[in-house]
DNA sequence: CGCATCCATCGTATTATCACGATGAATATA
DNA sequence: TATATTCATCGTGATAATACGATGGATGCG
């Protein structure tokens, strides 16, 4: 359980979290209206309801969702705290990234 | 096949090839010891070769690591053009997220 | 109350991921 | 040529992810 640091495996869930193209859709949406968008995702996917219900589940509990119930429907909207922390990991990961190899020798 | 666009697509795949704490880990070597290590990323994980391999072979198709021959050992790397990508499309991801339900109402 | 709407969850089938030992290809060295 | 080293690939088992229809709970409306 705890062969990988703490913010290795944070960054892994990140990540894991946007490893797939509808939950890439579902952010890409939430962010354009910026308003909250509720079962509207359900028509933009191609996708059944319960899947996108899934994808929305799985970007919630990755901390990169939020979801308020609305009446009789739910609105789901970026949770900017998760977003802050997947930038600040991801981004450490790639600011460091430099070639060797290739040019070096 | 193409339910999704390109971009959406290629995001999720970076992000899913950074999706395991070991791939995370392999990329954090080698960008620390800047110099290309080789097999010596099996000495620093808690998996026997063949996973690491493995995890290789997934970071090299997501085009975010380099393999050269060197003899008769292999030098990894970060690939440079790879990384600007995924830097790219998970940063506009980050960029856009705005909280709106729990602050705005 | 009765009924529709919206959404989460359950159950399930299919597919993908992960990890390992075993084997093989390529190179270096004796 | 023989042997060792390094790494990739194969085969396999276990676990997780994906997608869907079906079901159920909650809310709103007539």
């Amino acid at each position: 359980m705890d062969n990988y640091s703490s913010d290795q495996e944070r960054t892994a869930a990140f990540a894991r979290a946007l490893g797939h193209p509808a939950r890439i859709a579902i952010v890409e949406h939430l962010a354009q209206t910026r308003a909250c968008v509720c079962g509207d995702i359900v028509d933009v996917l191609p996708l059944a309801q319960a899947s996108v219900s899934q994808h929305l589940k799985t970007l919630k509990s990755a901390g990169l969702v939020k979801g308020e119930v609305e009446g009789t429907s739910v609105c789901y909207c970026l949770d900017e705290r998760g977003w802050q922390d997947a930038q600040r990991l991801l981004g450490r990961l790639a600011s460091t990234a430099v070639e060797c190899c290739g040019s070096a020798r």
